[in-house]
DNA sequence: GTGCTTGCAAAGGTTTTGCACTTAT
DNA sequence: ATAAGTGCAAAACCTTTGCAAGCAC
């Protein structure tokens, strides 16, 4: 983990990501990015995503649609991925930190953490789904 | 979703997963089926594999790292990535479904499944650790 | 000045696909 | 006979990396 020196690009991939609650891929980053400053390489995007998730600035998602996601939210959280339009959403829940402790029980190693990816439709698909 | 012809490949590919629990890679299927029919291309094998995803007769396993996996183990069961030496072990644990109900309360879309991995180490990692 | 950061382009790894041929039904 | 499956090779896709130049400290 090597120290990290001032960058323009990354303070922008950085405020680019706070600013947005959609999950966005390397590739999009790099789209908005541009925007701002219209030399900015991929590499250069991807280098600094992968700092930011090593340094635990930001948190890379990997749903296996092909792209990772980036999310400036490291506050505890979950997403649901909607089966009807592949978004990622938000969910404000309870914790659900015990299951933890479940997984644990009957064990012989250990587990320290855990990812969770809940399958459902989203609000708006909901509303607009042929079939109730 | 294709109607399913029989194939000696894809047969060979659902037993070959049945008898192991190690998760293995499309390209660690094709390493083996190779040995029973030499010929066959990992083309093939992506598309078998996808196949028998979608039918739900085997199940992919996304955990970020590279490549997929995958599981003819389809009953309801969770998976411990060691963080150590990286290996996907089955957690035989009691049922955490209850944690669907947990994100449904206050979310007004509809869920309806989730994807867990749980992080952590492994028994055996676990006995050759340096630190306690 | 030193070492982290960049842009560019090339390479890497994984997965998908087009095509002509083969096989199951 | 027809539609699904196959092998092969090329392409697509996402991500990483080597390098020389640039910038922060």
């Amino acid at each position: 983990m090597t120290n990290l020196k001032y960058s323009r690009q990354r303070e922008a991939i950085k405020e680019y990501l706070a600013s947005t609650t959609c999950h966005p891929t390397a590739d999009t980053v790099y789209m908005n990015i541009k925007k701002l400053y219209p030399n900015i390489s991929l590499g250069t995007v991807y280098r600094n995503l992968s700092l930011l998730a090593e340094h635990g600035e930001i948190i890379k998602i990997s749903c296996g649609d092909g792209s990772d996601r980036f999310d400036a939210n490291i506050g505890q959280h979950y997403h649901l991925i909607c089966s009807q339009c592949g978004e990622i959403i938000d969910l404000q829940m309870d914790s659900i930190d015990h299951i933890n402790a479940i997984a644990n029980a009957s064990f012989p190693g250990k587990i320290n953490g855990h990812t969770v990816y809940f399958y459902g439709t989203c609000e708006k698909c909901l509303k607009t789904e042929k079939y109730s």
